[in-house]
DNA sequence: GTCCAGGAGCCAT
DNA sequence: ATGGCTCATGGA
């Protein structure tokens, strides 16, 4: 090895997490976040505008970064390593289906992420798979994202875009990266975010109720896209989003025999699962996807 | 070809 | 309030 890439790969900085019971597979594939990729056991993504691997270890997670970096908080934050799952776990209600869900997805944590990422990750969730929104962010973030410092010989790696920059682009660039009728919604709320209307930052400090009616002033969100960013990105663990996975398992394992309302749904979801209800949505979400159903 | 995906917005009841 | 329709795109 030469001195100069030597030098290079001296710039990967290395710690470790110590942590009770932490699913990194079922954690950072259960359509939370959209960017990590799996290499083996372990994965590579972008937080924070950073490049950064994980991989599992015994009670706990190694993960590098590129130097210079003045702490670890910001990946704890984001991987809610501090998080308590004995806890979460014993808030939920006893009840058979949730009791498999969490057995079938033992370790499956929430995240925290980044509010601009996850608001504009779901305004291109609506009506697609996991596997395409993925590809849609990958498109975005090469095309507009701010490339980010990688290990030496290393593939490159961007940042996800800035509200302000996709606010520049034309619908016809947004649609170009496969967002079809996303586009203007996503341009739109992009143009919001970035005249500071409203101010994201700030978000987290009002009552669930009334940051979800504020996200949902935005263009292309709705009920669940805003569920997904208060549960996702500000940690409002009673935030329980319902798409048609959870919808179906909602109707079949705990209002059977008849047709249920979306509204009767939300009804049962706040007097049952609790106040971690968005985390056993998780399961319930992690469980379904996983599982063959006649 | 047909169906469906971590929906939202609009319009007619 | 509630129920249908449309909006792109790609994979099974």
């Amino acid at each position: 090895m030469n001195g100069l890439s030597s030098a290079l790969v001296t710039n990967v900085e290395r710690t470790e997490f110590r942590v009770r019971s932490y699913n990194l597979a079922a954690t950072l594939e259960s359509g939370q976040a959209f960017r990590w990729r799996a290499l083996g056991g372990a994965y590579e993504g972008v937080v924070g505008g950073r490049w950064v691997r994980l991989s599992p270890g015994v009670d706990k997670l190694h993960a590098e970064a590129m130097a210079p970096l003045a702490d670890w908080d910001w990946l704890a934050g984001y991987l809610q390593v501090g998080e308590c799952l004995e806890t979460v776990l014993a808030s939920f209600p006893r009840d058979a289906v949730l009791a498999e869900a969490v057995l079938r997805a033992r370790g499956l944590r929430l995240l925290r992420q980044e509010a601009w990422e996850c608001l504009a990750s779901f305004i291109l969730s609506s009506t697609k798979r996991i596997v395409q929104i993925r590809q849609m962010v990958g498109l975005l973030c090469a095309r507009y994202g701010a490339p980010v410092a990688v290990p030496c010989g290393h593939a490159a790696e961007f940042a996800f875009p800035t509200a302000e920059r996709l606010a520049r682009c034309s619908e016809a660039e947004l649609r170009a990266c496969r967002l079809g009728f996303r586009a203007p919604y996503l341009r739109a709320t992009a143009r919001r975010i970035a005249g500071g209307d409203p101010d994201l930052a700030t978000l987290g400090s009002l009552e669930l109720e009334q940051a979800r009616s504020v996200l949902m002033t935005l263009p292309g969100v709705g009920r669940k896209i805003a569920d997904c960013v208060l549960l996702f990105a500000y940690g409002f663990q009673r935030a329980f989003p319902i798409d048609v996975w959870i919808g179906k398992a909602l109707r079949r394992f705990y209002l059977p025999g008849r047709r249920v309302a979306l509204a009767e749904i939300r009804r049962f979801v706040d007097t049952h699962f609790g106040p971690r209800a968005g985390y056993a949505q998780q399961y319930l979400f992690h469980s379904m996807r996983s599982r063959v159903f006649p």
